[in-house]
DNA sequence: TTGAAAGCGCTAACAG
DNA sequence: CTGTTAGCGCTTTCAA
């Protein structure tokens, strides 16, 4: 039983198909005599109409597509709460979202690939992936919108934040309080996925320190896979050092809680001894007190679902625009 | 500039349409020849098949919808990994996963009679949400599959839990500890979603106390919206009691952590002075060290998913079934 | 203002 | 094995 269609519809109403179009798609030229008799026919035969043959008759999908990597992160469902709250209210809700999880790298290329066709979504949201010229060019072609979240390329629209900027204000932070000899715990600058925020933020934040005379050591550095364990492994290896740090930056929150347990375990005490900033500002942070540097993450979500919403709306392209968000610091238990 | 279709394959390869989709859809009946030169063809063209013509074409699509409420919360998270796990692997890579968050009540109803068409998606996870027998009847109507997680009726297949067992479990191990005067801090039974598991949790809990001989305190049942921060507030009042609790258990481990907030507040010491027990056992209970009643959400949400893959497949109905899933301890720094 | 007709891109009988 | 022919359900000229 494949449900009532806009013909059936119309055979009841006592008018054509075309009409029944028209009234369901609020078309002006529709006498109001007509229009009521066939919303009449609609309720009563309680027609809904059939998304999919809408979209390849308009040869556009009504869905908008998130492609993520570690769906999983705390980061990227923050964001996802910031898209999801723009997608389900005004005009808008009639986009549906579909989720695509990008888990390992070798399915990165292919995810993009795969999506960058009109007939399944009409947008694309993509967060914290780097993406090449190739594949801008493959989206182009196809003229499919996507708005880049936490990445960049010319050519597109996309919200960012300065992550260099970022690890100044980590070392700022720790250098007023008196902090000298700091500890960085990160994601290896040659992950498979070309993530480079990590080292971003690596790089503001010793540069920072270099600028106000503190000496890079880069015995100092531990750099490893992302995961809130292996940060702890990280930590431990730097507490255990001769001359261990007084502080420690974390490139992220889940490595910053990585970095506290770590430091439990060894009876290092927080922030008496060690001190602990991170980066996010994830609901996580809050909960256990961490002083970090906060992105707006949510807002960055909120922010790139109405970008891409009105490059779908415009059709055509205009100068893509790049939305930096402000990065603050806030201060918790662990500094 | 629509992309090659079906045809233009078809040109190049000098077959006709028909054969082209044979070889795209892997039919035995193509003479190994043919299959070449069309694959080359389509290589050559950059042909991809358009979703949406062959779904409206096969009268179903390549995706399921999930809908939840509050996409915000740990445990739906924890869920929802368990389901793109089985979604990303296997034959099953092809369906797409579109999410349905349902933010308010009033949302509820729509979005489910709204996605009551197999156009849309092929199959529904119904997370967390009570359903109406003429729900499953619109559903059943277009033979839509759905399962239901964390949610129950006679006629669909479902993943649940046994939330009375889990009172019963977390007021056993409060008992072994010496704990008789115990507060609960849960989601009122009359919330506007229709929830009941922390009622059913609460019932368990307290049944299970007075079968020990514990007589139950209505000062010391604390219900209010479903919130950290609300659960806070609700802990506060319980510790400011002229004879407060040893020990709270929590509805949720989100709760919980609001609960501990509230006693670091007051100065409570935990757990010498207050035990704290929560309920999911999501990824935070690991990070602060609650002690917490473990289901297994994230094999929850897998299993989910092989159900109602399995129902797709299957097309038919068939008995629904009821996997139940267990229910242990998980003993941290809490209690 | 409404209807007829063609078509979106693909699949699925049915012949051959 | 392969091609022809009809749709799937909706939109959209083009006429009337």
């Amino acid at each position: 039983m494949r449900g009532p269609t806009i013909r059936d519809v119309a055979r009841r109403a006592g008018v054509s198909a075309a009409t029944v179009s028209r009234v369901l798609n609020d078309s002006p030229l529709v006498l109001e005599p007509t229009r009521e008799r066939v919303q009449a026919a609609v309720d009563e035969l309680g027609y809904r109409l059939n998304a999919t043959a809408r979209n390849l008759s308009i040869g556009r999908a009504m869905a908008i597509g998130v492609v993520v990597p570690f769906f999983t992160a705390p980061s990227v469902i923050e964001r996802l709460r910031g898209v999801v709250e723009r997608l389900g209210r005004g005009e808008h809700r009639e986009y549906d979202l579909m989720l695509f999880d990008v888990e390992g790298p070798e399915q990165r290329g292919g995810a993009l690939r795969d999506l960058a066709r009109r007939d399944r979504v009409a947008g694309l949201l993509i967060m914290s992936l780097p993406i090449s010229d190739a594949e801008v060019a493959a989206l182009e072609r196809d003229e499919l919108p996507a708005v880049l979240v936490d990445g960049t390329h010319p050519r597109l629209p996309r919200v960012v934040i300065d992550n260099v900027r970022g690890g100044e204000l980590a070392a700022e932070h720790l250098l007023v309080r008196g902090h000298r000899r700091i500890g960085f715990v990160g994601d290896h600058p040659a992950n498979p996925y070309g993530f480079t925020s990590s080292e971003d933020r690596r790089r503001g934040f010793r540069n920072a320190l270099e600028r106000a005379g503190v000496e890079s050591d880069p015995a100092l550095d531990r750099l490893g896979p992302h995961g809130r364990e292996e940060a702890g492994e990280l930590a431990a290896a730097l507490l255990s050092l001769p001359e261990p740090p007084t502080a420690i930056f974390a490139a992220s929150d889940l490595q910053a809680i990585g970095v506290l347990r770590a430091a439990e375990l060894l009876n290092v005490r927080v922030p008496d001894e060690l001190a602990v900033i991170g980066f996010d500002d994830v609901d996580l942070a809050e909960i256990v007190g961490l002083t970090t540097i906060r992105q707006p993450l949510r807002e960055g979500g909120a922010l790139a679902a109405d970008l891409l919403l009105a490059a779908i709306d415009r059709g055509g392209s205009g100068v893509p625009v790049e939305e930096q968000q402000a990065l603050t610091v806030v201060e918790r238990r662990t500094t």
